[in-house]
DNA sequence: CGTGATGCTGCAAAGGTTTGCAATGAAGTA
DNA sequence: TACTTCATTGCAAACCTTTGCAGCATCACG
């Protein structure tokens, strides 16, 4: 039923392979040939087979992203960015969810490796040397993770954590907790050791609280354990649970930011919504997303994998070009945090409403690009 | 480089057919020599090409997802509950977003129709007779949308519509706007129509504020235009667009509840978490998404599209079963609805708080399903 | 001992496409 | 006229796997 290149050569009289190249190359057929075998495709609705085209070229023209929880709203600006960017570049793309489970995400990997022509990994919750491992089965790019050796697109978390921190010893918290977020998580690795490096710096004293579900619900239980900590202030890992947390905080009857400061990373759209707005590190998602697919892509074209009788040319140990890109991060400071206990007296009312004096959001473009070519 | 099935049958000794038949008809093969080809696939790290399978058996054990909006937190649920469900039959998800595009929508459906089995068509924005005859492309199962002649799976908005101007009405509210969404949304027309049919049923005046795009941004920018209309209660096509609203009302210094009641449809995550809470009509996503993939892999097992030399046997139009599921929705009273102009003054306070007397949501089991199958 | 059944394996075709190479014919050049 | 060049097209191998069929032992049974 399904029809095939064959049914279009016969209808238009011309050899299988003539089709082929009206499709793939064009210049190479004679253009009344061509208009003729496009009538006859258009009239049959041939459309090629991409896995059969795939099977042969080695290329399907398809990636995978594959994402710790689309829910986490998060990411589907991530996903989008890379989609359009992919679509541009002729290419689809196939999202899949792990649930946050390293071992589904493994999975997915494997599933994928031949029917895309390389994979974008978003904060990954598996171990590094598997991600290595993974990353001889098909391409990789990782998102939010840091690993050696492959091409990484990371968001400065670190410089994020220490601005909040900073705005937080400004207003005049000395005690603030940070709720961290999965232990496998390397942005909570690297938002812990900057805040601690900047509480340090700013005479302040950081309690670690975690590891914890990066959902509202995470949030939310821990809050309890945040008033009883005698906290000021609190930086969450992220949005969402920052959020959480200013329900749980409600339902104690601590106020936000009267009592307790709140700072989320992210700024995802609720972050706008909720009341109190909340302050938050924002981080450039789309262009995460868009600088993804460009590295995958880039890597993909000079080495077309699984290419007809190589066997030579990339058999030895051709590295190839990696390069770990780090985009910039920005405090945006809104009503979830006010004066703490050593505010100065002399401004009780220098907690800044509205977007503040930062930029925004997405600034778009990469701000440091450390492309270290290992050739070989 | 990619270990292939032939790598294996040189290692292990054997043809490459009984290597296949080791992966994929164990029990036809020799244990003795099942476990050695074993070992030498798990040495050599080989795994079945799947496109190269697909390629003869015409099964990919992969289902396509095609939905309007990531973003909209109405779907992530619907996505997890089809891939679990999905994930249990041994079949991947791949999920694809339109950006609302009827024409991305198309191109998504082609571009999938090879490399899946069938696809979802989560909330299309396509015409009905463009769904029809992509259908014949590739088996399709349609959510939020009814196509007769194509399986579908349905919220029951009309029902959920009715009860949300019913309880409108009972608060004594006799002035309702209905916030409407996609011009070509299946869901908005049914809800036009219910919500008019209970309006009139109930001696209300329903005043239609619509298309708007069903997003925050698209409720708040129709705030003005509320207030204007002097209504004291509104129904929003989603819940997104509800607390857009919300927002826009309060920037305007209209309070809700207390001057305009506002009522969302989705009962998604964020509507127990904006103050003040939204009263919204719960709808079954995870329901949606588990029954639209059962749905899907019936159909398809019963046809094995693209069989070896088939030619006869399905030629002739010999529809496949389908049917319609409805799922119900429920009504969920929060705080965003309080009592209108007409309110019976014997019961001030009738306004319910929290979740009410109505059922939660998601109540994973669909109510009427009509098999109407149509065979030839 | 002959017959048939059974268990395991190999052979080769098939699936839809791409692509290097060869063949054809026409046009251009010397 | 003979030779080269070019444009166009056909041929057939290749990609990786599945699967119907046939071959071959081995075994049980009569």
């Amino acid at each position: 039923m399904p029809v095939t290149i064959r049914d279009v050569a016969r209808a238009s009289g011309v050899h299988i392979s003539t089709v082929s190249r009206t499709f793939s190359a064009p210049h190479l057929v004679n253009p009344e040939t061509r208009v003729r075998v496009l009538a006859c495709a258009e009239d049959l609705g041939y459309r090629p087979n991409r896995a059969a085209r795939a099977l042969i070229t080695g290329r399907t023209h398809n990636i995978g992203l594959i994402i710790a929880d689309i829910a986490n709203p998060f990411f589907p600006p991530l996903i989008k960015a890379a989609e359009s960017q992919a679509r541009h570049r002729d290419y689809h793309v196939f999202v899949a969810d792990t649930n946050e489970d390293p071992a589904a995400e493994e999975e997915l990997v494997h599933a994928l490796a031949k029917q895309v022509d390389g994979v974008l990994l978003c904060s990954p919750r598996m171990s590094n040397s598997l991600i290595e491992q993974l990353s001889r089965e098909v391409p990789l790019v990782v998102v939010n993770r840091q690993v050696t050796g492959l091409p990484c697109v990371l968001m400065d978390v670190g410089q994020g954590a220490r601005a909040a921190i900073e705005h937080l010893v400004g207003l005049g918290h000395r005690s603030i907790a940070l709720l961290g977020g999965p232990r496998s998580s390397w942005t909570n690795r690297e938002m812990r050791r900057a805040a601690a490096a900047a509480a340090r710096a700013g005479g302040a004293e950081l309690t670690l609280l975690g590891p914890n579900a990066p959902t509202e619900v995470g949030g939310s239980a821990v809050a309890e354990q945040v008033k009883r900590s005698g906290v000021s202030a609190v930086l969450a890992y992220n949005d969402l649970m920052a959020i959480g947390l200013i329900e749980g905080l409600d339902a104690l009857g601590v106020r936000v930011p009267q009592e307790v400061s709140v700072v989320g990373v992210d700024d995802i759209t609720l972050s706008r919504l909720t009341r109190p707005k909340l302050t938050t590190v924002a981080t450039p998602t789309g262009a995460a997303g868009r600088t993804a697919v460009d590295m995958l892509l880039q890597q993909d074209i000079e080495s077309p994998r699984g290419a007809r009788g190589s066997g030579a040319g990339t058999a030895l140990g051709v590295r190839r070009t990696t390069a770990q890109v780090m985009l910039q991060t920005d405090l945006v400071i809104r009503d979830s945090t006010g004066p703490g206990p050593y505010a100065r007296p002399a401004r009780p009312l220098a907690a800044p409403r509205g977007p503040g004096p930062h930029c925004p959001a997405d600034p778009g473009t990469p701000t440091a690009a450390t492309g270290d070519a290992v050739a070989s």
